[in-house]
RNA sequence: GGGCCGGUAGCUCAGUUGGUUAGAGCACACCCUUGAUAAGGGUGGGGUCGAAAGUUCGAGUCUUUCUCGGCCCA
């Protein structure tokens, strides 16, 4: 009936989100305006932030784990970007490694196709071919994901100019003599002459050899063991003459024996760990012995021993070294270690500075490097050791023993650990680990916590091997000379190589003429070409050098390399090892760290546990901004925990968000008026407008601070109350009556409006990052100019003059007042006296410093009551007493208030 | 097995150098509204701060042990 006198919000913006349908919709938008190019073009000359992104691996659609690492540099770069910088963001792509090629070559499986059949240029077209492939599927699916980038121009490690740069990086490294040549233990097949990757293994029974041998111990702290035998079992009799030292466990109790049995070991000493010492005597069948002491472990310190071949020519000392695999599962409790032939005995004996060797050749032959046995197939070696072992005294006993070993999957031969030519970047020749610490510390760490993560890796690791025997990668770009095995080091065919690969890429290297690659200084009959590529990591950790230093849009270093915790051991270190090795600092100035995904209770994700939720299931069911919503309000430093549940809670907070959004642009009846703060003041307006563009003030003040330090959860959740406290249960509510009551032209309500204008822009604003999508729908609505983004605004600059710590003060208490009059309110409704506030007539009672500044407001309008009576009591124990009665008289048709008289301000209408 | 990190309402998170009765929003319950309406408002319940021991006048906060979980390494 008095509908047409009152104003009733209307807007287009619907309550309904409809994401799922509507969100493609404006990513064709941001496509169709080019607002990539746009942006650059905006923030030209801007001071530049970079967020160089870490390149996933090429490889099968995205999970969760993607989408948050996506989404959250998408959000960083977007706050940048609003913050006037110019906010660069290139994606790209990690491409070579031997997930691809084990791909490839399961089609080869798949279509009875022989690897080795195929010419390896022909194969790493295959490679190239798939990860061009799954490039394709991950950008439409990190755009879908609401992601702005230079989607037109990513870069790849597989590019031309990419793997042109790693050989340069290189040839840094092999010029300042850092690069050097060594040897390493890795799975060796001697039937395929090939070394063989993890998965590339199959376990199966194998009988093995084994034996119970002695190292005389020759020198020690620990007089009693002076003169006895160190015992060690082993099932690879054959690597004993490649043996380098004993490892035990400082914390086991090991026992000194003395044998009374006839034989080799009659009156001798041996040392057995306690927990062994059953199994010993019955695998070695001791009869009779005595127990003459017992130690702990540690006390092994500074022992050595000589080589049960030391009659032979192994005259050489064995330390004993501390390590904490040896157990007392089987054995003796104490280790053999040839660091050519297992990996833990590798990496300890490389931290106690006894190298690798190569021992055995490819065929599986002995090396020269093992006297006496050069040129014996290694397996059929254990009799000839064995035999040599009864021969020297130094067998205790030997036997056959049936375990699982690891097999080649081609073949089925059984596989051995053989130290093969690597190529190491060394940790400390030209001091690269005291540089990259000195890197760290300069640094700056989101969370602070992540320092020292990396810095404790970066202080213990061994050397960098960066060679391996692929295929799929860029090729080491080393020449050996054939007098004297030493790499060719000259920058002129460094260079050479370069080009080369910068024009037609790195295939020719497998397939074309040494010489070509050598130039016109050196002939190829001199020299072989190795054929190792470059490990991954290598790869990516020169991204640095070939994507920020060599385009002109980006600068070096980086603002800051954003990834998953786990990257402290691989892209945040080896982008760190390359760079400091290369430039003597971080290729970044921050690293953001995340946290995992992981389930609604805590467990990580996995195919058998049935807990996987995969991005595009999220985007079916919510759409993009819910999982934007659910990365802004997770604290990335930890874990972060998904479920329905969890989604549908901020599904919730979107619905409330969006209808906050809703109110005000009904109010405004989506027209938006952008308006000058210059001519704005603030004195003129009512308090109660005074006082939000004070929360606005104050809001975004802490805006800036947790975005300056990357809090997004606490920003989010302070975005979030402003809503649902601030506007909707306080000020929009209070404010309802001046919208839809008073006349359009009357000062207090433009003057709200001009609020709810101002509002709008802060929240469009301020939401833009991360709920890029709606913020965008809001904007296309409220904006006619074509080809226009919400993306392409700055934040608001809010004034100082905004901000007013008398009003805050008094208002706060004003916000006491009200809560009591809720209170008081609430019990006449539970007594069903009263439904609606506007039922009610309210009689507040203040002492003094609340009567004060509660005298001059109107708090029926506060409480939304038909009336408020405001009196001074200073008797009263409490600051605040309300009592609330049933509002008598007649209901005003405009604005509901009732009364005994006609509605001051409608009354013209009641009748 | 080792290194690092974490466990505060059903959920997401606050909680200053140890100091009143541990907070917020959402969710939940009940009520109101029907002029933000597949919306909106009000009130309220809900916690052995992972467990135990210790230091202290006093511990969510400090120490130790255990437990559960995560990442990395072996």
């Amino acid at each position: 009936m008095s509908k047409e006198h009152i104003n009733l919000p209307k807007t287009a913006f619907s309550m309904k989100a409809n994401l799922p349908i509507k969100e493609p919709g404006i990513i064709e938008y941001w496509q169709k305006i080019n607002l990539y190019e746009k942006l650059r073009e905006k923030s030209k000359g801007n001071e530049k932030f970079i967020l160089h992104d870490g390149p996933p691996y090429a490889n099968g659609n995205i999970h969760m784990g993607t989408a948050l690492n996506k989404i959250l540099k998408d959000i960083i770069t977007k706050f940048h970007q609003m913050d006037g910088k110019d906010s660069v963001y290139v994606p790209g792509w990690d491409c070579h490694g031997l997930p691809i090629e084990w791909k490839i070559e399961e089609q080869y499986k798949k279509n009875k196709k022989n690897k080795n059949d195929v010419p390896i240029v022909e194969f790493r077209k295959e490679c190239r071919d798939f990860a061009n492939k799954w490039i394709n599927v991950h950008k439409d699916q990190f755009k879908r994901l609401g992601v702005i980038g230079d989607w037109k121009n990513y870069y790849s490690t597989m590019s031309f100019d990419a793997e042109a740069q790693i050989v340069r990086e290189l040839g840094k490294f092999l010029k300042e003599g850092s690069l050097y040549r060594g040897y390493k233990p890795v799975l060796w097949s001697t039937v395929e002459k090939t070394a063989l990757a993890d998965a590339e293994v199959e376990y199966m029974d194998h009988v093995s050899d084994t034996i119970y041998t002695a190292f005389p111990v020759i020198k020690t702290n620990l007089k009693e063991i002076q003169g006895s035998n160190i015992i060690i079992w082993t099932t690879t009799p054959w690597t004993i003459p490649a043996n380098k030292a004993l490892a035990y466990n400082s914390n086991l109790i090991y026992l000194i024996i003395k044998i009374n049995d006839e034989g080799d070991f009659k009156d001798k000493k041996i040392i057995v760990a306690k927990d062994l010492l059953e199994s010993l005597i019955k695998d070695c069948e001791i009869k009779s012995f005595h127990i003459e002491k017992e130690f702990l472990g540690k006390e092994f310190e500074g022992t050595i021993c000589s080589h049960p071949f030391l009659d032979i020519g192994y005259n050489y000392d064995i330390p004993m070294l501390e390590a904490r695999f040896v157990t007392t599962d089987q054995g003796s409790g104490i280790v053999h270690c040839a660091p050519s032939h297992g990996p833990d005995d590798f990496n300890l004996c490389l931290k106690n500075n006894i190298k690798a060797l190569e021992t055995v050749d490819d065929d599986g032959k002995y090396t020269k490097n093992i006297i006496k046995f050069e040129g014996i197939h290694i397996f059929k070696a254990n009799p000839i050791v064995i035999e040599n072992l009864k021969n020297q005294k130094k067998l205790l006993s030997n036997g056959k023993l049936t375990h699982s070993y690891p097999h080649s999957w081609r073949s089925k031969a059984p596989l051995v650990h053989r130290a093969t030519a690597q190529w190491f970047i060394s940790m400390e020749s030209h001091g690269l680990r005291a540089k990259s610490l000195k890197a760290i510390d300069e640094t700056i760490f989101y969370p602070s916590k992540a320092k020292e993560r990396i810095k404790a890796m970066i202080e213990t690791r061994p050397d960098w091997c960066v060679s391996r025997q692929r295929v799929w990668g860029v090729p080491l770009p080393i020449f050996l000379s054939k007098k004297d095995g030493k790499a060719l080091i000259d920058e002129d065919v460094f260079e050479n190589i370069a080009k080369i690969f910068e024009k037609e890429g790195s295939d020719c290297w497998f397939s074309d003429d040494a010489q070509k690659f050598l130039g016109q200084k050196y002939k190829s009959q001199d020299y072989d070409k190795i054929s190792d590529i470059v490990e991954v990591w290598f790869d990516s950790g020169s991204t640095h050098s070939y994507v920020l230093e060599k385009r002109d849009d980006l600068k070096w270093p980086a603002s800051m390399y954003l990834e998953g915790s786990d990257q402290h051991r691989g892209w945040f270190h080896s982008s760190l090892l390359e760079s400091c090795g290369t430039r003597g600092r971080a290729p970044f100035e921050r690293i953001l760290s995340h946290g995992f995904v992981v389930d609604g209770k805590g467990l990580k994700m996995s195919k058998s546990t049935g807990n996987v939720i995969l991005p595009e299931e999220i985007l079916k069911k919510y759409g993009a901004d819910i999982l934007r919503i659910w990365v802004t309000s997770s604290n990335y430093a930890e874990d972060l925990r998904i479920d329905y549940s969890i989604l549908d809670q901020h599904a919730e907070s979107y619905r409330k968000i969006r209808n906050t959004f809703r109110y005000l642009l009904g109010n405004i009846q989506d027209n938006y008026i952008e308006r000058n703060f210059d001519n704005l003041n603030v004195s003129e307006l009512p308090d109660l407008e005074k006082y939000m563009l004070h929360r606005v003030y104050l809001i975004n003040k802490n805006f800036y601070n947790y975005f300056n330090s990357y809090n997004f959860h606490n920003l989010y959740k302070d975005l979030l109350n402003f809503c649902t406290v601030e506007l909707s249960a306080f000020y929009f509510d209070i404010r309802k009556d001046l919208l839809y009551c008073d006349p359009l032209d009357s000062k207090k309500r433009s003057d709200c409006v001009l609020v709810l204008n101002i509002i709008l822009n802060c929240l469009l604003k301020w939401f833009a990052p991360i709920l890029s999508f709606t913020t965008e729908e809001i904007y296309r609505l409220i904006n006619n100019e074509e080809e226009n983004s919400i993306h392409l605004k700055n934040f608001v600059a809010i004034p100082e003059i905004w901000k007013n710590e008398k009003i805050d003060m008094d208002w706060e208490k004003i916000k006491k007042i009200r809560d009591e009059a809720n209170i008081s309110i609430e019990s006449q409704r539970t007594d069903k006296v009263i439904g609606s506030s506007l039922e009610a007539d309210i009689q507040i009672k203040l002492k003094k410093n609340y009567y004060d500044i509660a005298k001059n407001n109107d708090f029926s309008e506060i409480c939304i009551t038909s009336s408020a009576l405001v009196s001074l009591d200073d008797k009263m124990e409490e600051d605040i007493q309300v009592i609330c009665k049933k509002a008598e008289g007649k209901k005003c048709p405009v604005c509901w208030k009732i009364s005994k008289t006609n509605c001051k301000k409608h009354g013209h209408l009641t009748n």
